[in-house]
DNA sequence: CAAACCGTTTCATTATATGAAACACTGTTT
DNA sequence: AAACAGTGTTTCATATAATGAAACGGTTTG
């Protein structure tokens, strides 16, 4: 509705449509008609009526107590999705591995349209952790994920990314200079491992490796995230074994970029 | 449009939306604007301009030459849905080794709305091969898989199931009778294995078997399906020895049924 | 038993989706 | 070179379909 692509001629119903949708990646798996509209801003008529066709084309599905759920349809669509299958049926059991012994929740990304793509996770099993929803987004060069990525592109890749994306700080230790980004990318491609500290949000440490195909090329970053309460500087010789373990195991299986 | 469901005042233009979408199950990863209006029916403006909206909200993105193919929101949005995420991500390794050994596609479902649902697969490496998109749905009288589930699901809901399902006739094989099926079901629950001897589709033969949780309870199951002329009644044990391995495999890691 | 919540339906109004035709562009064929 | 066949895209008048306030029929809560 008061969006910049008003020009374009979208169609508003099914951005709308969409937007409901949206509202289930706030963790919430049950929501009210009533409650959706108030979340999204819409009528209440409207929103009813969006459901109805959502839930006739099994897109979303009511509860007994008429809260709506995803349903199943949408399981089926995004399973067309080719974004590295052989990555994200292969990684699941390694990372959980990885997770169990630092006890720190374990991601999975690769870089797509100069973002860090979640292909897969593995939450730690305390209470305090961070969890990411799969397929979501992030910045690339405030994170070890994106981090190792990038220090393992191409210079021209590098150079792209870098005449596209603007280094805007997230907190005060963000790196916002080119200049000490490249350093510091130099210096991850020699150590084969990035740090991420407190450069996304406070209180956020994280430590990424490069994952590595059959002819040694990095098809994705494994990274281990933690508060910084809990991340001690000398147990990252310690992470990095157990980690390398992990990407050890998925490296047996992963077969293509698909 | 011609939808039974008219009356309900669903939106037209969201329902196309997910029509376009549909057409992605054909084994096709991309289509132009005209082919997927061809496809669907829909007028090329029409068409033209619901690709721009689910453009502009990342669940279809455009090729380099003008081929528009799924985008990544599609798979986020698919991540969020929960259906036996445990299932289906500590599956595949052991759905592979069966895949191998067999050389045949191996499935691993479970029932969902009185019909068989495909939650992950590996596919045979022969090219004459069985294949099934995960996430879509079949008849569960005239699959192994579905024998299998429903053989192992209480009385209550076998009669239930009988009750709301009409046995229609797939083959001249088909099951088409609710006592035939009974007496059938209740050989599988002896024998702990289905087969499907072309009562789907002529020419293609299944043999499934069951998957317990820790408390024995039949969570999902696995089959195996081939072409009938490699299916030789004399290797029904060796499959069901290579199954069961695999079953097992997956049972030391499915923890709940979400 | 009233009040407050819910999902759902109604109906007049307004906004928006629609499609034929024209356009701009590319690659191929004559 | 020129005509042709194929794209994706834009235009614009018209009709259709999305909209939301209010009313309805429930259930749950105080």
């Amino acid at each position: 509705m008061n969006d910049t692509n008003k020009s374009k001629n979208l169609n508003l119903s099914v951005i709308k449509a969409f937007k409901l949708l949206d509202v289930y990646l706030n963790n919430k798996k049950e929501w009210g008609v009533r409650e959706l509209a108030k979340k999204t801003g819409y009528n209440k008529t409207t929103t009813y009526r969006l459901l109805s066709t959502l839930e006739s084309l099994d897109i979303v599905q009511k509860n007994d107590d008429d809260k709506y759920i995803l349903g199943l349809k949408l399981f089926e669509l995004g399973n067309l999705v080719s974004v590295h299958k052989s990555l994200r049926n292969y990684s699941k059991i390694a990372l959980e591995n990885i997770a169990k012994e630092i006890k720190e929740t374990v991601h999975l990304g690769v870089l797509s349209n100069n973002k860090v793509l979640y292909l897969n996770n593995a939450e730690s099993e305390l209470g305090l952790k961070v969890s990411t929803q799969i397929g979501s987004y992030q910045q690339a060069y405030c994170t070890a994920l994106g981090k190792v990525l990038l220090a393992f592109s191409s210079t021209n890749q590098i150079s792209n990314y870098l005449k596209n994306v603007k280094l805007e700080a997230y907190t005060s230790n963000t790196i916002t200079s080119s200049k000490v980004l490249l350093t510091e990318l130099e210096q991850i491609r020699e150590k084969e491992y990035a740090l991420d500290m407190e450069e996304l949000e406070l209180g956020l440490i994280c430590i990424a490796i490069p994952v590595f195909n059959k002819n040694k090329e990095v098809v994705a970053s494994i990274s281990v995230s933690g508060p910084s309460s809990r991340f001690k500087p000398e147990n990252i010789a310690s992470y990095l074994s157990i980690m390398k373990k992990g990407a050890f195991e998925m490296e047996n299986h992963v077969r293509d970029y698909n």
